[in-house]
RNA sequence: GCGGGUGUAGCUCAGUUGGUUAGAGCGUCUGGUUGUGGUUCAGAAGGUCGCCGGUUCAAUUCCGGUCACUCGCCCCA
C-alpha cells in the first residue's frame, strides 16, 4: 500500500494542543469583546452559491476567477467555499429583511478561503472576525465598531504606540474628486493610485501622479494638501466646509473624546475597490518589522439592498486570526497558556481502583479537569509529562493518600507541593 | 499568474573540492536499585541526504527536469 502523506494541505494549518489553545485565546478575546457590546454570534455554511460573488457591488471579477475554491455539485450547481463572510451575513440579513429586530448586531468567527500562494500573514485557509451592525446610521455605527476594534486589540495586549487605528472617509474622496470635476475613469484612478502609494517607489508614484493631473497645478496642489493632510484642520479648504469633512470630524472628534488616542486620520486608506461607501479604517501593527494592516472595514451601504431587499446602512469589520497571532508575537504580548486540563492525576501502582473515587469527586463535584495517568511510570517520568503537557497542576496519589484522604498536590510552575484533602484542593483551584 | 531562496534524523542545521560504516544540538525512549520532574551522567531508537533522469568506475555532492516548502510581487474580501 502506498504511503500517506502526512503533510497537511498548502496554505492550511493543523491545530495541535498547543496551536489550538493559543487560537482559542485569541477566539475568547474576539467574543467576549464582542458580546460587551451587545453583538450576537452567528454562522452560516461554509458553502455558497457563486452567484452570491458575482454582484454588482461584490468583489471584482479577477478574483472571483482566480482566487475562489469552487466546486459543482452533483446536480450541477456552481457552488464557492465562502472566501469572506460579508456577502454571506448580507444575504442573511436580506432574508429575514422585514422579521430581524434594528439595529441587528452579529458576529461570526467563520473559518474562510481563498486560493492563492500562501506568503506571511496570508494563508489559504483562515479565521476571521466578522463584526457588522445592520440598520445603524454611518457615524454611530462606525464608532461603536472602532471601539470594539479598539477593546479587541488592547485585549491582545496591545499597549499606545503598538498600534493606529487609520481612518477616512469614501464619501470625502468622492468630494474630492467631484470639486475637480474627476469622472469615472479617472475618479477610479486617483483612487487606486492613492490605494498604492505607500506600496510604490515615489519616482514611480510621481510619474503616474503627473500623468493623472495632465499639467494642472490647481488640481495637483489641491490633491497633494489633502493627501498631507493628518486632521480635518489641514484638510483643503474647499473640503473643510462640506458635510463630508464635518461628519469626519465629528467622528474624531467622538473618538477624542472618548480616550481612543490611536485613532488617526489618514487619507491613504482606500480599502480595495469592493462594497464600501462611506468612512473605512485599519487598524496598523506599528512593529516595524512586521508593519501591516490587521483589522480592516467600513460602512457598505450597498449589499443587503443589493439582493433585492429594502437597502439599510451596514457597517462592519474584519479580523484574520493569523494576523492577530503574528502581532501578538511581534510585539511580545503572548501570555503563557495553561492546558484546560486542570489536573494531572497520578496514580502509582496498586492504587487505581482506589483512586477512582477521589477522581470522580473532582470531576463531577466542583467540575474540575483530570486527566489520569495510570502507566506506573517512574514518578518524575509521569511529572515531566505533565509538565510537556502544559498541565499547571499534578495530584500524586499512591496508598498513604488513599489511606488518608490527604493528597499531594504540585504547582508544576513553582515546584512547590501542598498536601490537602479534595475539597480544599478544589477549593484552592476556583 | 511572475520572481528569489531552500530541500540531509521528529525539529534546527552542519558536512562531503565526487570515494567505502553520513554528523551535531535539541527532542523521544531506556537506565543510574524500587514515591517528586524540568540540572547532570550513560546508552538506545530514528535517515533509500525531496523525487526522476543524465554524466562518471563511483553521485547525498556535478548537470537537467520535477515536486514540495518558503519569502516577495500581482491581488486583497
Amino acid at each position: 500500500m502506498a504511503k500517506v502523506k502526512v503533510q497537511n494541505y498548502k496554505g492550511t494549518r493543523d491545530f495541535y494542543p498547543e496551536d489550538k489553545r493559543l487560537q482559542k485565546y485569541v477566539f475568547n478575546i474576539w467574543r467576549s469583546v464582542c458580546e460587551r457590546y451587545g453583538y450576537e454570534e452567528v454562522d452560516a455554511p461554509m458553502l455558497e452559491p457563486l452567484e452570491l460573488y458575482q454582484m454588482k457591488n461584490g468583489a471584482n471579477p479577477d478574483m472571483i476567477k482566480d482566487e475562489l475554491y469552487a466546486l459543482t455539485d452533483k446536480s450541477g450547481r456552481d457552488l464557492v467555499v465562502r472566501p469572506e463572510m460579508t456577502p454571506t451575513v448580507s444575504r442573511m440579513v436580506a432574508a429575514r429583511r422585514q422579521e430581524l429586530q434594528y439595529p441587528a448586531r452579529w458576529y461570526s468567527i467563520p473559518n474562510l478561503w481563498r486560493y492563492e500562494r500562501p506568503q506571511k500573514g496570508r494563508l489559504r485557509e483562515h479565521w476571521q472576525l466578522n463584526v457588522d451592525i445592520f440598520g445603524q446610521d454611518g457615524l454611530q455605527a462606525v464608532f461603536e465598531l472602532l471601539q470594539i476594534a479598539n477593546d479587541i486589540v488592547v485585549g491582545l495586549g496591545a499597549e499606545t504606540g503598538m498600534y493606529t487605528i487609520r481612518i477616512n472617509s469614501r464619501k470625502l474622496v468622492n468630494k474630492l474628486c467631484e470639486l475637480l470635476r474627476l469622472c469615472e475613469p479617472e475618479a477610479s484612478a486617483l483612487m487606486q493610485l492613492i490605494d498604492k502609494k505607500a506600496k510604490m517607489p515615489i519616482e514611480e508614484y510621481d510619474q503616474k501622479f503627473n500623468e493623472l493631473v495632465d499639467g494642472d497645478a490647481a488640481m495637483k496642489s489641491l490633491i497633494n494638501e489633502f493627501l498631507a493632510a493628518t486632521s480635518y484642520d489641514e484638510l483643503p479648504e474647499e473640503l473643510r466646509n462640506t458635510d463630508e469633512a464635518a461628519e469626519l470630524r465629528q467622528l474624531l472628534d467622538s473618538c477624542s473624546d472618548n480616550m481612543m488616542e490611536s485613532v488617526v486620520y489618514d487619507p491613504l486608506i482606500m480599502r480595495g475597490f469592493d462594497y464600501y461607501t462611506g468612512f473605512v479604517f485599519e487598524v496598523f501593527n506599528e512593529d516595524l518589522e512586521n508593519n501591516r494592516a490587521m483589522l480592516g472595514g467600513g460602512e457598505y451601504d450597498g449589499l443587503v439592498g443589493a439582493m433585492g431587499a429594502e437597502p439599510l446602512p451596514t457597517a462592519g469589520f474584519g479580523m484574520g486570526d493569523v494576523t492577530a497571532i503574528d502581532f501578538m508575537q511581534s510585539q511580545g504580548t503572548l501570555p503563557e497558556l495553561w492546558n484546560e486540563t486542570d489536573i494531572y492525576f497520578v496514580v502509582l501502582e496498586g492504587s487505581l481502583e482506589a483512586a477512582q473515587a477521589a477522581i470522580r469527586k473532582l470531576r463531577q463535584g466542583p467540575r474540575i479537569n483530570v486527566a489520569v495517568d495510570s502507566t506506573y511510570r517512574k514518578l518524575s517520568k509521569c511529572l515531566e509529562s505533565a509538565d510537556k503537557r502544559k498541565i499547571r497542576y499534578a495530584l500524586i496519589c499512591g496508598e498513604n493518600e488513599v489511606k488518608s484522604g490527604q493528597y499531594q498536590l504540585k504547582d508544576l510552575k513553582t515546584g512547590e507541593t501542598f498536601t490537602m484533602d479534595l475539597d480544599k484542593i478544589a477549593q484552592a483551584l476556583r
